[in-house]
DNA sequence: ACCCAGGGTCGTC
DNA sequence: GACGACCCTGGG
């Protein structure tokens, strides 16, 4: 069992980071810490008073995984001040959401998971993804306890859309189905687009994978592919921007390029964390 | 029991 | 560009 601690560590709150709806595969237990599988690792997060205790084991360096996936080389204490100044909504929602960070999320179970989440709620969007890896990843045993890897395309090619729908993602079984083929078959290669420098190059190739529209592009590019310039808009962005800057009755006749247009002026190229506080502020707080 | 919404996308018009 | 359909589950 390989252990790291840090001391003193700016922006990192478990709760904030976990439940902001960035990741689905992170478990609250009952003494308060965290265990989710990162890649191959299964990893346990405690905080108490100034300290964060990473504990778990992995082939590879157990410090390097944590740093980067946890983008601990980044202060965010520069992205709050600066969004902090835009008005007082956002230096709200900063003070409620101060210890997010945006995970460095693997790019291929990004993909699935956020196709999973389209007109879906969370609850079940961690119970499909639960039960796909349980499927179709491979086992991995810490303390006792199993856990699984997310499942890798070769692995996921091997079922069918009947598969796929018996395991309850309902008439996304298609579509996870499609992307894994083409995601097999290089039609859309997932190592070119990590390469890419243009945001809106990548998206354009996640846009050609089945089930993949703007919104879950754009939370690919944010959590996986850490594009901070991009502004993924849902139900609940749409209903906090238009609470406070458009004030529309009916908050469905917001159009998104609207949304998009104002993100871009008010927030710029920290657009996407900006999403993410008012994102968690809005969804947290309201009953 | 019934209705509705949930981190939307797709096919069709 | 607008519109309805879509699996399933939890909550009112």
């Amino acid at each position: 069992m390989e252990k790291y601690i840090l001391e003193n560590q700016e922006s990192f709150k478990l709760e904030d980071i976990f439940d902001c709806g960035q990741c689905f595969r992170w478990n609250k237990q009952e003494d308060g810490s965290y265990i989710g599988v990162i890649k191959d690792a299964v990893i346990k997060v405690e905080q108490k008073n100034n300290k964060i205790i990473f504990s778990g084991e992995s082939d590879r360096d157990f410090k390097s995984i944590i740093n980067y996936y946890f983008d601990l080389e980044t202060n965010y204490s520069d992205y709050k001040n600066k969004l902090s100044k835009v008005d007082e909504f956002l230096s709200e929602s900063i003070k409620f959401g101060e210890g997010i960070r945006i995970l460095k999320q693997d790019l291929w179970e990004c993909i699935i998971s956020f196709i999973i989440s389209a007109n879906n709620n969370i609850p079940r969007i961690k119970k499909i993804i639960e039960r796909l890896s349980e499927k179709y990843g491979e086992k991995i045993v810490f303390d006792d306890k199993e856990y699984y890897k997310f499942p890798t395309p070769e692995a996921l090619g091997k079922a069918s859309v009947q598969d796929l729908r018996d395991l309850g993602v309902g008439f996304r079984d298609k579509r996870i189905y499609n992307t894994t083929k083409m995601v097999l078959e290089k039609q859309v290669d997932l190592e070119k687009i990590e390469k890419l420098e243009n945001t809106n190059l990548m998206r354009d190739e996640l846009l050609k994978l089945d089930g993949v529209g703007p919104k879950v592009a754009d939370c690919i590019l944010l959590f996986a592919l850490k594009r901070l310039d991009v502004f993924p808009i849902d139900v609940w962005v749409r209903r906090v921007m238009n609470d406070l800057y458009i004030h529309k009755e009916d908050e469905e006749k917001v159009n998104k390029k609207e949304l998009q247009k104002l993100a871009e002026e008010k927030f710029g190229s920290l657009s996407g964390m900006a999403q993410q506080y008012l994102f968690y502020w809005r969804r947290e707080t309201s009953a």
